[in-house]
DNA sequence: AACGATGGCAACCGCCCCGGC
DNA sequence: CGCCGGGGCGGTTGCCATCGT
């Protein structure tokens, strides 16, 4: 026995709404409000609609604020990224996108932002192919626990630890426990295989996550813990729902409003590193992936397309997607042509340890601040309303991204390496100590911008962009001594 | 120019959750 | 505690515009 319909569908109108009926709805509701009762309003203003129909049309459509089409880049990142860590999940997408409907995001993903990464796959796995005729010989990784890694978390070496700014969120269901993929999203089938992909180039895996958690009691044997924080926020909760729970990496206090999608692992050498944070691939700007595979794989860092391939190359290679891992443990980063750059080459190029400080903490609701500073000198700052600046030593230099504030002029306190002040700009930074592994994208020619997003953040648009400039030629991860916050001075 | 294919998107369908009774 | 019904949500459908042949 069915459950008896909302409203009698012999006598409602379905179909496109016309315009004198949208004024109608439009106008009860702007003077009245929905009255807590969508099935009884189309009766009270004289609509031959459902209910639901009614209700569906002023979310989607009617009601303020709405925007439709024109998705922005950063809008892109984060939908990539909650899709990444949470399904289709819409409304929580869309809660996390201002003027966004789930429907709006559903179909955008469904009709054009899928395409979009499908075509980057096929690319990745025609470079992977190529690799793999080139390159046959390979190893393994040094130990397990270094498979551990990728999504997060933080390595015990020796008395030094590692903290991951970024930790995708697991999924939880009720009572607890964590759900396998297919538990996650029954129906993912066909779009399974892209997710894996997502899952991958975010650096990591549900799977991952699941393993590690599930080791996490038992890590201490490999000299490895996962600080995850997996309390929530009160905003979290409103964000998530109990049926999710948000892994944090989690600095000590200030960083734990910090969920972002940087992904780093490290072998126990300082001086080895493992991957890199492929994530960011993600979150510069998928516009840098071409629907359809394009010609310049023959390029071996020349633009940022092609180094970002290769940062896909090495997570392919760090999950053992392919056979290029060499023998220190070091993750192949391969390139795709006769001309490939090996691990080995690609490290060199890596920034020697305790060259950058990172600077991240979630300033308030106007946003997410972050600073990565290269020994005295701040190579960028950034807000979670956009990059604010991108500063050689004691000079304001232009501003990466537009508009959004003045560029600050920042001044590194010398005296003390772990202070410092910004001498022109609503913000004052905080540095503690306490290493942290995070990356620098390093590229001879332009600014980087890397923009991620906070899952975890209340605010949709927190973010944390790192930029580094007039650096090396290069991609390399690189580890953070030094982090810390900036708070806006009052 | 005509017509079929494809893409984009609004709207619908039906299941599920949850609060009220 | 169980039932009922409204609301919410994700998946799907169908229409229309655009594109390609």
């Amino acid at each position: 026995m069915g459950r008896a319909p909302c409203c009698d569908k012999a006598k409602v109108k379905k179909g496109p709404w016309s315009p004198e009926e949208d004024a109608t709805l439009k106008a009860y509701i702007e003077q009245n409000g929905t009255g807590g009762n969508w099935i009884a309003l189309p009766q009270k203003i004289g609509l031959k609609r459902c209910g639901k129909s009614c209700r569906l049309r002023w979310l989607n459509y009617l009601r303020p604020n709405i925007k439709h089409g024109g998705f922005s880049e950063e809008e892109d990142n984060i939908i990539c990224s909650l899709y990444i860590s949470i399904g289709s999940r819409w409304s929580i997408i869309a809660a996390q996108l201002p003027g966004r409907t789930d429907n709006d995001i559903k179909n955008y993903w469904n009709t054009r932002l899928k395409k979009k990464l499908l075509g980057k796959q096929r690319k990745e796995q025609a470079a992977a192919a190529k690799r793999a005729s080139l390159k046959p010989q390979i190893l393994k990784t040094e130990s397990d626990h270094s498979l551990m890694v990728p999504g997060g978390g933080m390595i015990m070496n020796n008395q030094t630890q590692y903290y991951w700014p970024e930790l995708p969120a697991v999924i939880m269901p009720p009572g607890g426990g964590l759900v396998n993929q297919t538990q996650l999203d029954p129906n993912f089938k066909d779009q399974e295989s892209l997710k894996n992909f997502l899952i991958k180039l975010q650096g990591g895996r549900f799977s991952d996550y699941h393993h590690q958690l599930s080791n996490t009691t038992t890590a201490t044997a490999n000299n490895v813990q996962y600080p995850f924080d997996v309390s929530f926020s009160q905003d979290q909760e409103q964000l998530y729902d109990s049926t999710i729970t948000t892994m944090l990496a989690s600095p000590p206090t200030s960083m734990n409003s910090m969920n972002s999608s940087t992904t780093a692992s490290r072998l126990q050498d300082t001086h080895e590193y493992n991957i890199i944070g492929a994530n960011m691939i993600i979150n510069q700007g998928l516009e840098n992936y071409p629907v359809e595979p394009s010609h310049d794989d023959h390029l071996i860092y020349n633009n940022n397309h092609q180094q970002r391939l290769d940062i896909i190359n090495g997570v392919e290679s760090f999950y053992g997607m392919d056979q290029m891992v060499n023998n220190n443990g070091s993750t192949g980063t391969t390139s795709t042509s006769a001309e490939s750059n090996s691990w080995e080459d690609i490290s060199s190029l890596v920034y020697p340890n305790s060259m950058l400080k990172e600077e991240v903490n979630n300033l308030d609701s106007n946003g997410t601040g972050s600073a990565a500073i290269n020994g005295e000198e701040i190579v960028g700052i950034a807000s979670g309303l956009g990059s604010i600046g991108c500063c050689e030593k004691n000079i304001g230099t232009p501003p990466i991204n537009q508009d959004i504030h003045t560029p600050p002029k920042w001044i590194v306190n010398e005296a003390n390496e772990t202070s410092m002040t910004a001498s022109s700009d609503p913000f004052e930074s905080i540095v503690k100590s306490g290493p942290i592994l995070g990356f620098v994208e390093k590229e001879p020619i332009d600014n980087i911008s890397s923009s991620f997003s906070f899952l975890n953040s209340p605010s949709l648009t927190n973010g944390l962009d790192i930029h580094a400039n007039q650096v090396e030629e290069g991609v390399g991860l690189i580890e953070l001594e030094n982090w810390g916050s900036l708070k806006k001075n009052q």
